[in-house]
DNA sequence: TTGATATTGTCACAATCATAAACCAAATAA
DNA sequence: TTATTTGGTTTATGATTGTGACAATATCAA
C-alpha cells in the first residue's frame, strides 16, 4: 500500500486580511461558489488544485488562483490547496464564523419555505425570529419558531443582536418593513419582495426577484444562440 | 383647466429586433427592472423621462437611455418615453408575450411556495405541472395542480410544450432532474438547488442560491465601508 | 419667429473584469 | 541531481460596462 503525504505549509494571516485588502465584488460573488464546490468533493481528499476547483466551479483556473490569492497565500506551489485550510479561510473571509442572526418577516409560503430551509444553518446563519402581522398567523409555529407581530421586532433585534433581515412579504409592505428593520439596527437585508428598496447609507441590500429571473430566461429562450451570464 | 398633450412619435420595429441586435447581458438584467418600475408609477401618467425612470430603477439616467436604445428608438427627444409603448416593447423584447409554460420539480417547502407564487402568472408564465418522486406527495394537490411522478415528465413536456423547468429539489437530485428536463426538450432551467449544474450547449441555466446571497451579505457585514453590487 | 427649456440618442472615455502569457518559486518524483 | 507539477505574481490585452458630455429634437412662451 502506498501512503502519500503532502506537506501543506499552512500560514494564516487571519485578522489582517479584513483590514487591508478590498476584494473585487466579482470575486466576492465567487467565494461562496468555491465553498460550495469544496463540499462536493470526496471527503477523503485533503488537497485540491486550482485546475480541479476551476472545473467544479466552472470558471477559468487562472481566475481561481487570482481569486484565492486575495485571501492570502493559501496554496502550496507544486501541490495545490489544502482543503480544510481553504475552507476555513473562505468561511473566515465571508464572515461565516461570526454566527450572524437573522429574522424573517412575512411568513407566507415563501417565508415559511425560507424558515425551513436548511442551507442557512449549514452556512452559519441562525434564523432566530419570524414576524408577520396577520393575526391568524401570530403565535402559530413554523419550523419550530413562534410567529411574532412586528411590534415585537425591535425588542427581538436588540435581544438577539440581529444583523440580517429577510423580507418575504408582498411587495406593498416591503419598503415599510425594510425601514423598520433598519430602524431596529439591522444592517443587511435580503429582499424577496418584487420591489426595489430605497438605498440607505451603510445598509447592504440584496434583492432576489423570482419572476425577474424567469424573465431573463425568457429573453434567452427566444435567442438560443446567445448565452446568458451570471 | 390645462390640457397638456404630448406627441409621442411612436414607431415599432417589432419583428426585426430579435434578429439583429444582441443586447448586452448587463442590460438584459435591467430590462425586467424597468418593467417593474413602470408598474409602480401613477396609472394616469402617459409619459416618463429617463431621469424619472432612472430614479425609480436606481441607476444612472444615461444608463436608462442607452439600455432602452437597444430596443429601438422608443423615446421622443425633448419629451420622454410613452409608457405603454415602452411597456409593450419591454414585454416583447423579453418574450413575455409568448406564454411560456413551466414545470416545477421538487414540491417541498420551496417548490410549494413557488407553485403558489403569483408573480409568475402576472408576467406571462404558466406553471402547468408539479413533479416529485416522494410517494407521499404524488397525487396530492398544491396550488390547484396535482403532483405527478417524474416518470410522467416527458409526456407532460410534450403535451404542454414546456420551455422552462424550475428545480426545487434537494441538491443531490438536481443534476439528475436537470438531465431529465433537458432530455424532455426543456431549454431553460431555473435552479434553486444549491449545486452548480453542468453546462449544456444551447440550454440556458440560471441558479438562485439562497444561502449564497446571505454569504455575500455576510462578507459586507464585516466591512460596512464597502458597498456590494448587483 | 425666436429663444429658453427639457429630454433623447449617441459618442468617447474611464473603470472593471476575464483571460492568457510569461516567469519564477516551491514541492514532488524519478 | 533533473524533470515535472503547480501556485503566485506580474503584465498585457481585449471585452464589457458605466458615465459624462453634447448635438439633435421637441415643446413652450413671448
Amino acid at each position: 500500500m502506498n501512503l502519500i503525504t503532502y506537506n501543506f505549509h499552512i500560514s494564516l494571516d487571519c485578522a489582517l486580511v479584513k483590514e487591508n485588502k478590498k476584494i473585487p465584488p466579482a470575486t466576492v460573488k465567487r467565494l461562496p461558489i468555491y465553498l460550495q464546490c469544496l463540499d462536493q468533493i470526496d471527503p477523503n481528499d485533503i488537497g485540491i488544485s486550482s485546475k480541479k476547483l476551476a472545473e467544479l466551479a466552472k470558471v477559468n483556473d487562472a481566475q481561481v488562483r487570482r481569486d484565492l490569492s486575495h485571501l492570502g497565500t493559501l496554496g502550496t506551489r507544486g501541490v495545490g490547496y489544502d482543503i480544510s485550510t481553504l475552507r476555513n479561510q473562505l468561511q473566515l473571509e465571508l464572515g461565516l464564523v461570526e454566527g450572524w442572526s437573522a429574522v424573517i418577516v412575512g411568513v407566507g409560503n415563501l417565508g415559511s419555505a425560507l424558515a425551513h430551509y436548511g442551507g442557512f444553518k449549514d452556512k452559519g446563519f441562525g434564523v432566530v425570529g419570524l414576524f408577520d402581522d396577520d393575526p391568524k398567523k401570530i403565535n402559530s409555529q413554523v419550523a419550530g419558531l413562534v410567529i411574532k407581530p412586528l411590534s415585537e421586532l425591535e425588542d427581538y433585534c436588540n435581544k438577539f443582536n440581529v444583523a440580517i433581515g429577510i423580507i418575504a412579504t408582498p411587495g406593498e409592505f416591503a419598503q415599510n418593513v425594510a425601514d423598520q428593520l433598519i430602524n431596529c439596527g439591522v444592517r443587511s437585508i435580503l429582499n424577496f419582495a418584487p420591489v426595489l428598496l430605497k438605498n440607505v447609507k451603510d445598509i447592504q441590500i440584496r434583492s432576489v426577484d423570482l419572476s425577474q429571473e424567469l424573465q431573463i430566461l425568457s429573453y434567452y429562450l427566444d435567442r438560443p444562440i446567445l448565452k446568458a451570464v451570471d
